[in-house]
DNA sequence: TTGATTGCAAAGCATTTGCATGCTA
DNA sequence: TAGCATGCAAATGCTTTGCAATCAA
């Protein structure tokens, strides 16, 4: 951590790198879509990006945003995620650690996790069958808790009958 | 395990129970799609079998075919796979036990496997968070056997420097 | 100058929907 | 007969591609 500010200098330098090596060219779209994405929180859709994109400049078209997502990709800054409806979304891939995707079936909410256990566990499984992993991702799908509360009330008010005492467990 | 020549009782039992029971109906479309499908290795995508069945019957539209497969779905016949790419794939379900996948990223092959430590360490994690699992999938991409031995003979071609012993681990 | 990059519009692809017709219960 | 099911065509939603104009190096 350097300033207050969110400089993002590594990320930029990173960028820049992979820009140069490739023989690529450094333009202002690329510049402004980079530092949209960097102030974003996690799982963006492309199209959410080029929303956000259009509001600091309404010049610049989705196509460019889809190109640069996957321009990012390939610098190592974002990561595709695909979370089971048909869209593409991308993540922070520079230093951030990998993670795993716990996603509400109500309301979407995404939950991430991460389990060195289960990490290792899943390479002995690719190496039982001699397969060699790239990457993995694990979703689980189910309710999250306030859903789950939701759930209830529902269940209740439609059952009617005894007016039981509801456990609730409330979050926030 | 009755007779020899697929038979698929059960299954179809539960189909039309499942039909009888939503008050829908048995048609010759649906029997067709599901005999099909029921037919089937693992993982289909949805227009595969869309070409399967117009083999069958050439007046059966896509649009049924989408739906029936949805209305397996419903009934726990099939279950829904999104492999990665944007298409759905079906796999079979009924007494089918769960698994993941393995996905080679090179030749597409698909690995089934199960871990019921897995499972488990799964379902610990979500009670963390206490979110309750209704279901999940995990894919681990990777190349291959094949393909990993496929890489190495690119690889020491490109190299072209010592002719040093490829440990072979051929398989099949 | 040169060729990478952009942005528009059009194309692609898988899937869904509207609706008149057909068919099951 | 009632209304669920079908199949066509059109629509949708996200993403990619073609291409002429633009711009960085």
């Amino acid at each position: 951590m350097s300033g207050d500010k969110s400089d993002f200098k590594e990320e930029k330098e990173v960028f820049e790198e992979h820009i140069r090596k490739r023989g690529l060219r450094k333009t202002s779209q690329r510049e402004l879509i980079l530092e949209v994405f960097l102030e974003t929180e996690d799982h963006l859709a492309s199209e959410d990006l080029y929303w956000l994109v259009q509001k600091k400049d309404p010049n610049v078209g989705q196509t460019t945003v889809y190109r640069t997502l996957k321009l990012l990709t390939d610098a190592g800054l974002a990561r595709e995620v695909r979370l089971g409806d048909g869209r593409t979304y991308y993540e922070h891939h520079f230093d951030h650690e990998h993670h795993d995707h716990m996603i509400c079936t109500e309301c979407g909410v995404v939950i991430e996790f991460f389990s060195a256990e289960l990490e290792a566990m899943q390479d002995a499984m690719a190496d039982k069958y001699n397969f060699k992993p790239t990457h993995h991702s694990l979703r689980i799908l189910g309710l999250c808790e306030k859903c789950q509360e939701k759930e209830e009330e529902v269940t209740s008010a439609a059952s009617g009958a005894q007016p039981r005492v509801r456990v609730k467990t409330t979050i926030n």
